[in-house]
DNA sequence: CCAGAACGGAACAGTGGTGTTCCATTGCGG
DNA sequence: CCGCAATGGAACACCACTGTTCCGTTCTGG
């Protein structure tokens, strides 16, 4: 069972990377086309997930897994809030293509409700003063979403290098929830 | 001519008004669905507008109208580049459902080219010192749509006031561009 | 009041995506 | 080498949306 696992587990595995990097750039694709992205027949992918809810909720864990993954790498409970908030965006910034897939889809999991490290995180940056007390946690989580799409859209859509769109998206998002003078 | 036109004019308005409305919520929303909510038998939609094509490109004319009438009031060649920019943001926010439109139709008409004027805005910035030398115009143009994009899910989403969602815009487009210590 | 414009509803064929079934082929472990 | 698991391809019915036609109804100006 286990070896089969192997096997099974490989391909399903490459048919969600190709629906995240398919159906980032187009939410409204085919199946055909992630299928085909996958290198896979349409036939196989509906044996891994029967209807398409079943792939897009598939894809739902996967993209919130690797969020929580990143999250952890962040160590929002550590410094200053607004400095965790920063780490927290390098962190986010590289998971590219399910960014602007959760993004899209309007994930109010986690943009919505508003992770509980996250609020956490920026009510302590209130108390230390590296984020403005004006700004609640939701906006500020919005803020950090859309900035990077705005990256993510500036590397993909303007040639940007990924260390500039970075260096930018860094920028602005510390200046934005910066204390104003 | 001009007495049927009074007519054709009202509902054609009434069509493209309800499409912005529904598209701007849901993309792949139907021609039926845009018919309902312009209370209007979709029969009298493909009389206007043959082809969903013909409806798009319509609404796409119609958006950058608005959004050229939004950049006039804005006046963004008086004052420094900064201040400018923050009158200009006060115009986008007005514009409602034709921003999140515009903004998940990716129009890059507006929002990739970078219209002269707001590059012309932008660099009076960075010679006046209100914008950050460091970002160039085309990223202060994604910057402020991804902020407006912000706000206005945090008003529809969050029910925050439109009062509120400006002010946070502002404050952290403002912030971002503002050039750091 | 009357003619023409504007409209709405029903019906139709065409299209593309979807979900399913069946069968042939490939690959890998025992 | 054999058998089972995994896969790919073809064919099929189904469904929603689309674009079109036709006809009856309503509104409106002359």
């Amino acid at each position: 069972m286990s070896v089969p696992s192997g096997s099974r587990a490989r391909t399903r595995q490459a048919i969600l990377d190709a629906a995240i990097e398919v159906l980032a750039r187009n939410p409204a694709a085919s199946l055909g086309d992630v299928a085909e992205a996958a290198d896979v027949g349409r036939t196989t992918l509906h044996r891994y997930f029967p209807e398409r809810g079943d792939l897009i909720a598939a894809l739902r864990a996967e993209a919130t897994a690797r969020l929580d993954r990143a999250g952890d790498r962040a160590r929002l409970g550590e410094g200053p809030g607004g400095t965790a908030l920063v780490r927290l965006c390098q962190e986010y910034f590289d998971l590219g293509d399910v960014l602007s897939l959760l993004f899209r889809e309007q994930v109010e999991d986690e943009a919505g409700s508003c992770d509980e490290d996250f609020d956490a995180m920026v009510r302590r940056g209130h108390a230390d003063g590296s984020i403005d007390p004006e700004l609640p946690p939701v906006w500020v989580q919005n803020l950090v979403w859309s900035q990077l799409y705005a990256g993510w859209s500036y590397q993909s859509e303007h040639g940007a290098s990924r260390h500039d769109a970075l260096r930018l998206v860094l920028r602005c998002v510390s200046g934005a929830v910066r204390p104003q003078p």
